[in-house]
DNA sequence: TATTGTTATACTCTATAACTATA
DNA sequence: TATAGTTATAGAGTATAACAATA
């Protein structure tokens, strides 16, 4: 395969996926800046500690307990004592910062589904197909 | 096609496509902020004037103006006094300027095709075919 | 003594409001 | 009088350094 056609698709593979997350962003409700979704959306799996989230995150711990501090005062979610360890606390979402997750992540998907359905069976089978790639392209 | 695969391959196609531009970005030189490689790269293909680069990064004409000169006192970007409205200024890429814009694009494109040479002839084709579906999903 | 988290302080990016220059 | 851009000022988000509590 030619470099410069190998080139041509890295640079629209990497233009798509960009504007497609610009668009998804776009699309959604601003209820939370994205910092502070990024951290509702790693707590509605499990709990996590503020050292974990500012590692995760790549952000400096201060930072983060500014923002979950931000996050606590707006109800969304709480700090626990942790069990064994007196020094670290555990964060859990409250009900009404499961429900904003959703909310958003349906809003999201709502507007991919939307423009989804527009499509033939046959684009939406490439899709698919192409998400395996991608994944797999990430996972490197 | 039911309506809770079509949800699924929503959330698929948009979680991936946001983990592509993760890594890209991850992957990139980090000589000027997002917002500033996002002017440099608009004035590639044209000079700009500060209103229209404000509106079409959907900020304030006062935050623009603060990016602009930053860059411009890095000698990335210069003003240039507009030939028939002396009220706007024309912004041009300097030859550092674009120098920069140029080595970050090729990083970024240099990461994607290290990816792509590992897979298949047929992964390729996949994608190459989901680009141009991707293309319409992001045009509407 | 090391680790987890917070407080103190400063810098950057952003915005609104007020101002200057030009049309 | 309207428009393009800048300056003044303030509000978020981030970082490093110093501190408190616990292991």
């Amino acid at each position: 395969m030619p470099a410069e056609d190998l080139l041509g698709l890295a640079n629209d593979v990497r233009m798509v996926c960009l504007q497609v997350s610009r668009r998804v962003r776009f699309e959604s409700t601003t209820e939370v800046a994205p910092h502070q979704f990024a951290v509702l959306a790693k707590l509605r799996r499990r709990p996590w500690t503020p050292g974990e989230l500012a590692e995760a995150e790549r952000v400096s711990p201060p930072s983060m307990t500014r923002t979950v501090n931000c996050l606590a005062e707006r109800g969304l979610v709480e700090k626990v004592a942790h069990p064994e360890d007196g020094r670290q606390r555990m964060l859990y979402l409250t009900p009404a910062g499961s429900e904003l997750v959703e909310r958003t992540l349906s809003a999201h998907d709502t507007w991919m589904m939307q423009r989804l359905v527009e499509l033939s069976e046959e684009q939406r089978q490439t899709l698919r197909d192409a998400v395996a790639v991608l994944k797999e392209v990430v996972a490197k």
